[in-house]
DNA sequence: CGATTCTTTTCTGTATACAACTTGTATTTT
DNA sequence: AAAATACAAGTTGTATACAGAAAAGAATCG
């Protein structure tokens, strides 16, 4: 029932986190600083600091003398995305098969479960919240100081690049999605049995599968409708 | 001339990252709030600020209620570096020649004149830090938000370990060292002409270089002298 | 003496007040 | 009427003061 004011920072800070994970918080969003610290009893302080933190691992961008941003997703972030993604996981599930301790491992699993369970019956943000979670203990499984900052950043542009991608209730999404579901299990199944090569085909496999079905969404089958006249409309 | 806030914030920013890098302040090293900020003119806010980022770069550990230290340094976070260098750099240097623009070769060139400067003429402090400009000028030209992370967290460690395991003044050394301008240049030629294939192989090249001078520092060869018996002295 | 508890001191974390900067608006000038 | 300037409101950055938590030291008890 702690209600001070450390508890009050953590509660801010991931509800920055989830808020823009799941896109509530758009990329490029001004944050208000006295709202959120009238939001959240938290004076200005404490708040900032969170700021900068969040700002070191890439969910927000500082800008002197002006307000803190949501950090910006563009093209060519996609692109950058999809060069470094599988590299760096291909490390990590690779790392992480070597070195996962039996609690990560349990971890692992209740991630799952929770994946599972969001697939059923769950939100997209739950969807793509319990993928976050599932991946970053991935992350953690992989021990290493030097790959996580990279990993890290790479995750909540992943999240965010699924919201943007798989939210169409779509056949293709569904299954898709329990796809992923099959992969996570078989990346369960490597890091338990040590199975580094396998970890590491998995990595690349589960981005092959994110790459196509975002090539699905960006090129779609084209519209076999003739057009009409259109209404006169003003730009913005 | 400007003398403002703004202005010590950044060179109290600096100070810390360099005294960092070149070990003056080492790994495990409680910072006093009250002593810097009566020593830069800063007020303990914005001090505090400054050590949230530099936390979130690598540079600093923060421990609440307790004072900010220099992120430690352990025999397992110099095997997880080799593990995670050779790829990340590859991927860096890779990019680098696709993307360098003309300007940050003329950095890079500069960064390499200075870093044969310090060779000649310059402390081991110097070097270090030369080289880590050179690296961080790279790491730019790759232009990819998601490596560059890991890529500068790569280096604050990879500045730390040169400052530990080149000190010594041995012909190998500067051989070594030398060698390392060498591939320096190689790299700019690489880039410049746009050898991705070059420019990975010469990351690899760099990196077994490294590993081979600590392998030397920390396995040296036998004394050749029959031992005395040892003085009495009593452990720090 | 040694250990333990209580007090004092020091340092970290937060709130508030103030200063500096940006930006939007209104007024003046051409 | 358009542009430029000056003003005003709002927001960001910094300093100081205070509250709370560790650490250090003194006093008490075994």
């Amino acid at each position: 029932m702690k209600d001070d004011a450390k508890s009050r920072k953590a509660e801010l800070m991931e509800h920055l986190k989830v808020s823009i994970l799941t896109l509530r918080l758009q990329p490029g969003t001004d944050l208000d600083e006295a709202h959120l610290s009238d939001a959240f009893g938290l004076s200005r302080t404490p708040l900032r600091e969170v700021f900068r933190q969040l700002a070191g691992e890439g969910y927000l961008d500082l800008r002197t003398n002006r307000s803190a941003r949501v950090s910006e997703m563009s093209y060519t972030t996609l692109r950058d995305f999809f060069l470094a993604a599988p590299m760096v996981y291909g490390a990590v599930l690779r790392l992480a098969a070597q070195n996962a301790t039996r609690t990560q491992i349990n971890d692992l699993k209740d991630a799952q479960q929770a994946f599972k369970a969001a697939l059923q019956s769950g939100s997209a943000e739950d969807r793509a919240l319990a993928n976050n979670r599932f991946h970053d203990v991935t992350g953690e499984m992989s021990g290493n100081v030097y790959l996580r900052p990279s990993f890290n950043r790479l995750l909540i542009d992943h999240a965010r690049i699924g919201m943007t991608f798989y939210r169409p209730q779509s056949g293709h999404k569904t299954e898709n999605l329990s796809e992923a579901s099959r992969q996570h299990d078989a990346i369960i199944a490597a890091i338990e049995a040590g199975d580094e090569a396998a970890a590491a085909q998995l990595a690349e496999d589960h981005w092959n599968l994110s790459r196509d079905q975002i090539e699905l969404f960006v090129m779609p089958a084209a519209l076999d409708i003739p057009m009409g006249i259109p209404p006169l409309s003003k730009p913005a």
